[in-house]
DNA sequence: TATATTTGCTTGCGATTTGCAAGTGCAAAG
DNA sequence: CTTTGCACTTGCAAATCGCAAGCAAATATA
């Protein structure tokens, strides 16, 4: 899997070539909020992605060392998909997409973390990161 | 125009529905960060988007109401995309985009704000949207 | 007043990406 | 040793994209 091409020297331009789609971002929500870890856990997910394009953000996501993939500790059929440091630092990003939505998008439910975020945003992002970091060991 | 539709009742997934693509984060950085504000001035950003592409998002930002389009002080011919409050809202976002970009991308360009962005991250993005706000009048 | 340029799109078209459905290979269970 | 579950892969039609050119109205220049 190569990586997709820089458009320019931007940062934020940086960001969006490899961040930049309609799913991506929704796998590491499943991976960090909901301590998901599996394709088919993935797979089953309210948006329902096609399973060729969850395959394809998957591998990219592991070759841009956002996450690591190792054999599952219970079946050696299955991957275990984990958050890198690299990818624990997209935490802040994913909250404030949270709030906008939730602020500004219609018929958008209200949940526990929401509620929890609006009251202690850097705090609510840091306790999910550590429980992140908790699952990998 | 009509909206993109809308996948989920998640707030992330709602944010990405529109906000999810490659190239609606640029326009709307060069408006925000780099005080640009005409179909002409985008086109010509380093990233070299479509026209037809840079149109349908224009578009899409103004049936959205993150961005307004009035005819230029200066010119009939000519429009003026200004940010609404809910586009100002998307500030944050940007900022923590333009972040991780810069502490995980390779070949990325240091710039003033960047540096502005690590020492005072919350003052920085108020002083960007008290910018836009000042142009809109 | 006639011509050229600027500005903001629109159109056509081939190439890429997507969504959907079905199929494949492998490991573990029965 | 057949069946089930998981992790993908493949095929194909439809949508979207990048690229180049074209178009119409407003302004600038001669």
């Amino acid at each position: 899997m190569k990586p997709p091409k820089q458009r320019s020297a931007c940062a934020l331009s940086s960001s969006l070539d490899i961040l930049g789609d309609k799913w991506t971002l929704l796998i590491l929500r499943d991976i960090l909020f909901i301590g998901k870890s599996s394709y088919g856990e993935f797979a089953q997910s309210e948006e329902k992605m096609a399973t060729n394009v969850l395959a394809d953000r998957l591998a990219l996501l592991e070759c841009q060392g956002i996450v690591t993939k190792t054999v599952a500790a219970d079946k050696k059929s299955k991957f275990t998909y984990r958050l890198t440091e690299k990818g624990l630092d997209l935490a802040p990003l994913m909250g404030e997409l949270i709030l906008w939505g939730h602020q500004h998008c219609a018929n958008v439910d209200d949940t526990a973390l929401m509620l929890e975020l609006r009251q202690d945003q850097a705090g609510t992002i840091r306790k999910y990161q550590e429980l992140a970091r908790a699952a990998a060991r």
